[in-house]
DNA sequence: CTATATAATTAGCTTTGCTAACTAACAAAG
DNA sequence: CTTTGTTAGTTAGCAAAGCTAATTATATAG
């Protein structure tokens, strides 16, 4: 195979497989209780430390309303506080409460434990493919 | 790393991974015409034949509701046609079209352009990874 | 013939993305 | 210091795509 069909038949089924994966995470949900994109910002909060709204929609890759308001609907519930400091009136520092902290372990677990008992019964081999590919898309997406 | 936290550090990695990738295909969506969801159930029809609605649904894992919608706004654009046979009036074949040939091709290939150049960068060990993790995904979600 | 089951659709809701328009706060020029 | 412009965030309003519940039409079983 040509290294041009190679790339893109690579690219469509990752593509694919990206779609079908968190059409079937996102099923887990109703019973978390918290959906994809809101687990998904808390947990930049709690791993990445405090952000301003900037900085946390760059993080998701969403435009600042779309992050405005996933972050008004977790400070209404209580998972993260927004702050000002005096050297910039106009910046929103966000962080995790220990409630967001908490409720972001036992929602993510619950999202990805068929997945990651999945790749847990894999071989060491499978494990290993799947990791590194991880990783490099990891850095292909940080590049974008 | 024991083989517990191993597994749930990839299929975190993969999950981030997936949200971000499926973010950032979206953006080009606005210029191809087709989103992601259209092209995707499309390309179904395309390289998997005519099916039914319930195939197609249960292909793209989701709700009949949501793939007769999809199939509605496919064939209002003339990309799908729609027929039912005598042996069972109720079911409704869905096939795509030549119009839909060509814009899947179009647009499949806006949408993974950038992404499958990416791809195409990458060393050969790495390109093989990739190939791999792709082809393990698929298996997992077929499997689920 | 009636009752039940199945395929698809319709109606209506939610979440999450967007752009455009607005407010508030800061920074720079004159 | 005031005007002019820039930056951070929010509000308003729209669209896509997911869902459940209810409806319609057809098939099948008793």
């Amino acid at each position: 195979m040509s290294r041009d069909s190679e790339g893109r038949v690579i690219a469509e089924r990752l593509h694919s497989v990206a779609i079908r994966l968190l059409r079937r995470l996102r099923k887990t949900d109703a019973a978390s209780g918290l959906p994809g994109p809101k687990l998904s910002a808390l947990s930049v909060l709690v791993f990445g430390g405090p952000q301003t709204l900037k900085e946390l929609a760059a993080a998701e890759q969403v435009r600042a309303p779309t992050m405005s308001r996933l972050v008004a609907d977790l400070e209404a519930d209580g998972f993260v506080g927004k702050s000002k400091r005096k050297e910039d009136l106009r910046v929103v520092h966000i962080q995790a409460t220990s409630k967001g902290r908490a409720i972001l372990e036992a929602g993510r677990a619950r999202r990805l434990d068929a997945f990651s008992a999945q790749i847990k019964a894999l071989d060491v081999h499978e494990r290993r493919v799947l990791g590194l590919a991880g990783k490099i898309l990891v850095r292909l997406n940080e590049g974008e």
